[in-house]
DNA sequence: GCGCAAAATTGCGTGTACGTAAATTTGCGC
DNA sequence: GCGCAAATTTACGTACACGCAATTTTGCGC
């Protein structure tokens, strides 16, 4: 449903994203990512540097992309997929952790070097938030219409939580962060005082647990749907 | 503690920044926010265009920053000055709408300029999640020693909630959200579905409500709690 | 096939963000 | 007051994001 007419057209543009997607991981891996231009891209991927950014808004967005592709309607997917029987937080938390803890075979050496340039941890952290769209949309469906903007906190919330345990994991992973001189810091660029160093699942679950008594106050008590959940994709 | 020693270095450097601030500010207000380059806030300043952006990141940033201030550091101190009887989502929400409902005299049509520029008005819901940090020393001082990861949690939710109804009520406000082309969509740029058009304190409200449960589950020693949810784990 | 309108790509120009190193200022001990 | 080390400002160069308009491509009705 979601891909109802894949429109020759747009199958063009996908394919267009993938392969400045792969072409910017591949130069990043090879030459690494700093060595790196956004005319390099393009002109692998075979598109001008304009095009490049009427695909991604920064340099760092198409390596990132690479890795984490899909994640979000990945996670969106996997909560409505849990069984109707678990508790929201259960199954939001599950979806999350699982999605975002196993990396794909190849996207090791990615990680690895993502977690090595603040620019790309940066950018990758954000890509948590990102997931809030769908999410929303999974949680109101899960909960059989839960109001409209409880799910947009609550999506977005989860997004943060992730981001925010990711940036742990991150800060303890690679060296420490490096402090910008300006003043009025983005909500994303100040440094964590929390430095656990724990492993990603257990400190992901850890920042979720937090959230898990407002997501299950949001669901309105109907553990059992017996609503008709037949459309499944 | 904070305020440890005011350095005579600091203070120029706080002057400095003061100076940009209402700069930006002034010369937007006269000239219409597109019309003033970075030069000239610099040279309104009286200092060099590169140091502006020692200062601040971003052209927006000096003009919201105008408004918005030490909003963060004021709300944790509401947060605090709560009274200790009161749960911590109810001093949490009312510290927060208070200090985001409230514009300062001078502040009001400058608020009108922001919400008309959607570049503005984007910088602008950021700032809600820079009271994350404040915030979340904020929470533990309260709390008595909450656990240091969800108060970090939680204060960024907060934030994010915040951002979320200022985002809703600006686009409800102002004309209507242009989408970009790009794919990889940030975090704050997704188009919100819900428009309200309500006032910005109850908006604001009604998101932060549905974090009231973590928040009042995340207080150990609160005064009268009943804990029916234990902690999974 | 033909042609046309919408959509996508491209080139260009402008403003911006930031690394870097030189120049200037500040704080402090003497 | 003197001078030195650290911090701050500044100039310069590079890369980048993006608006805009011209150009090419795509989809579709005929």
């Amino acid at each position: 449903m979601t891909t109802r007419r894949p429109g020759l057209r747009e199958r063009k543009k996908q394919a267009t994203r993938e392969a400045l997607r792969v072409a910017a991981l591949r130069l990043a891996l090879e030459q690494g990512p700093e060595n790196v231009r956004v005319d390099d891209i393009a002109d692998a991927a075979g598109v001008s540097p304009r095009t490049y950014n009427n695909y991604f808004s920064s340099r760092e967005q198409a390596i990132v992309a690479a890795v984490t592709a899909d994640r979000e309607s990945r996670i969106a997917a996997a909560v409505t997929a849990r069984p109707a029987g678990v508790s929201l937080s259960e199954a939001v938390i599950d979806a999350v952790v699982e999605q975002f803890t196993d990396p794909g075979d190849e996207a090791r050496d990615a990680l690895l070097m993502i977690t090595t340039s603040p620019a790309l941890r940066e950018t990758y952290a954000e890509t948590a938030g990102s997931l809030a769209g769908p999410l929303a949309e999974a949680l109101v469906e899960r909960t059989g219409g839960m109001d409209r903007l409880a799910a947009e906190v609550l999506a977005a919330c989860v997004g943060t939580a992730a981001k925010l345990a990711l940036q742990s994991w991150l800060s303890s992973v690679g060296a420490s962060f490096g402090a910008s001189a300006g003043g009025l810091e983005s909500a994303s660029a100040g440094g964590l005082v929390v430095v656990p160093s724990g492993s990603l699942p257990d400190l992901m679950r850890a920042a979720l647990s937090s959230l898990a008594p407002a997501l299950d106050a949001a669901a309105p008590a109907s553990p059992v749907l017996e609503q008709s959940e037949g459309d499944r994709e």
